[in-house]
DNA sequence: CGCAATTAGTTTCATTTGAAACTATATTCC
DNA sequence: GGAATATAGTTTCAAATGAAACTAATTGCG
């Protein structure tokens, strides 16, 4: 059966058009998400402790230190909000160290401390074991296609944002 | 420049192991699927004051309707709690109706209303001509391939997720 | 039958979230 | 220099969310 997302599309004799919302592409997007993330954030809590806005936190701080938190905002695509709120976390159980911007006051560097850094190479792994498994069900050439139309896709999704912003 | 996923595991001199957030597959996907949601929920929220499950109900009674509320969430894949709250809202603007079930008195029948209908005629061409914007990224090739490959992953995270519960 | 266990759906309550207000510092421009 | 504006980050407050308790009806089973 062809189920192409270019056949979601359909009217009947009736001249009122229908929606499938199994394969409208938006809700596919939507659950699959979901259902990955919520299978990790299982882990890194269980685990860890960890929440997934923190573990994003810590992973850019693992390959970057000295990030602000805006800069941190930025790349975990989280919003200053929540950006503080889960330093905050990080802070309070010694993860993260944060210190004043030589510079600019209001700015404060965010670093991993050696506890930080410890859970950080234990996690590591975890997290590209559980990426592993969820590809497994790939070949390495579907990766690549998956690579390469998730690289379509969020540009073309970077564009829907902004015309509505 | 090839950035597979199954790239993204690295090692330096030392051995700690390094982890590029913008090439991890969940992190990846989750980010698209919120821009693409934000964007759809902007349009359905201004248009016609509509939330995504207010909208995922209607989407599933206008092509089957009848459902009890546990239908409606297993199909919508929200849980009962977030129906319940949705239906209520959707009865309250008289685009749902509830009639009790003749056979199990816990049941309740839902379905469009004449009212409830008209907004779903309305919004179904607007949600696939946004599906279409987001997917003109896309060849027709690259759209099957993106359908094999969500399908793909989707029973995989199911397999994931249920491995944990 | 009648009591225990299940199921449908709602409500409650505690937590999470996000928008907007706020504080403090930095920059711009007159 | 200093008033107006902008930026970094935090706090506040109201709304969204989810887990667990709850109500009401049904089913299973002695």
């Amino acid at each position: 059966m062809p189920s192409s997302a270019a056949l979601n599309f359909k009217r009947g004799r009736e001249r009122e058009a229908r929606l499938d919302l199994e394969r409208f592409l938006p809700y596919r997007l939507s659950v699959l998400s979901n259902r990955v993330s919520d299978a990790i954030a299982r882990e890194y809590s269980d685990r860890f402790g960890l929440s997934i806005p923190e573990w994003r936190i810590m992973a850019v701080l693992g390959g970057t230190p000295s990030l602000s938190a805006r800069d941190v905002a930025e790349r975990t695509a989280m919003d200053k909000v929540q950006v503080s709120r889960a330093v905050e976390c990080l802070v309070r159980a010694r993860r993260v160290a944060r210190t004043a911007d030589a510079e600019d006051g209001r700015i404060q560097r965010l670093a991993l401390t050696a506890k930080g850094r410890a859970i950080y190479d234990e996690v590591v792994p975890l997290a590209l074991h559980l990426e592993e498994v969820f590809l497994s069900a790939l070949s390495a050439s579907e990766r690549a296609q998956l690579d390469a139309l998730m690289a379509k896709l969020s540009r073309q999704a970077r564009l829907l944002g902004d015309g509505g912003k």
